[in-house]
DNA sequence: TTACGTGCAAATAATTTGCAGTCCC
DNA sequence: GGGACTGCAAATTATTTGCACGTAA
């Protein structure tokens, strides 16, 4: 595969298209260098997936599909450990919502969500919704997230 | 279905001890027969290692091995199908806390949970916390409940 | 070149299910 | 007695791991 520094010296017209200023497939290749993973094929096309279409959540065997429809080859393992690899890199927030599954999510902001139950379907809440007064932690600890999951039904059962 | 009151008259005296006002175990046949689950031996004595301790927070492989430990014969499965009934019933509340395994609460009114990680440990926010503005729930469905996980870390790292 | 990644299949973990036998009412 | 309940083992589902091979730096 040719390589994609943008800062590195090259004269391939190509590369020069590649690398220019705004490239969604240079600035991955970046984003995955700045956090220390090598940007190989399936992490590129894994992090296509998840990053170019704004805030998403997603489960391991979703994005799987979604590579498979796009033809893109990759394992499910491959998709296990990338999500976990972006995870702990902090490019992806992972979300225990039901007992089974994880979802994962593309917004790493602070933010809540809607969990739908019976389509098992995820939604950011859209307002700021500050959660009162905290507690103090107890001896020793520290506060490391605020999970806030707002459970809705379908009205009138 | 019939009623087991403890003033129903009867005559042996077994019965009598056991169903006298204030004893546990008789207090627990109500509960269940209450929610429509038959006291059986199994939901009786998980039923009594459940809530004769106070809240706790407990999964299916804990609730087992507690089980063994207290000679009282159960299989796992019986544990996965009484955990699952009590919560139908009411009588537990299951957490999602980690994307694995889950957790049932014997607490079941509105509150808040610490999660120590690391630990996995389940710890009961004692404060009352209002979750602020709740967003208004999109058409046509309803807040069924709001899950508050705080999580701890262990400070200094 | 060489350590880091990936694919595959097998292993694990948590949970569920089918069904024959058991027990409560 | 009869339907509800249980136990066991096998099936499922979600996820992880070991290891040979591929590939980015």
């Amino acid at each position: 595969m040719i390589e994609l520094r943008p800062n590195a010296p090259r004269d391939s017209a190509a590369h020069e298209m590649l690398a220019r200023r705004g490239c969604p497939v240079s600035d991955l290749k970046d984003k995955l260098r700045h956090v220390g993973l090598r940007p190989t094929r399936q992490r590129i096309s894994l992090g296509w997936l998840l990053f170019a279409k704004g805030d998403r959540h997603i489960t391991a065997e979703m994005l799987y599909e979604e590579a498979m429809r796009a033809r893109v080859p990759v394992s499910l393992a491959t998709v296990y450990n990338t999500l976990h690899q972006f995870t702990e890199a902090g490019l992806l927030r992972q979300l225990a919502v039901d007992g089974s599954k994880s979802y994962f999510d593309t917004n790493t902001t602070e933010h809540h969500h809607f969990f739908v139950e019976g389509d098992e379907q995820l939604i950011d809440v859209p307002a700021d919704i500050a959660v009162g007064d905290l507690p103090a932690a107890p001896e020793g600890m520290e506060i490391a997230r605020v999970d806030v999951i707002v459970r809705l039904r379908r009205k009138g059962r």
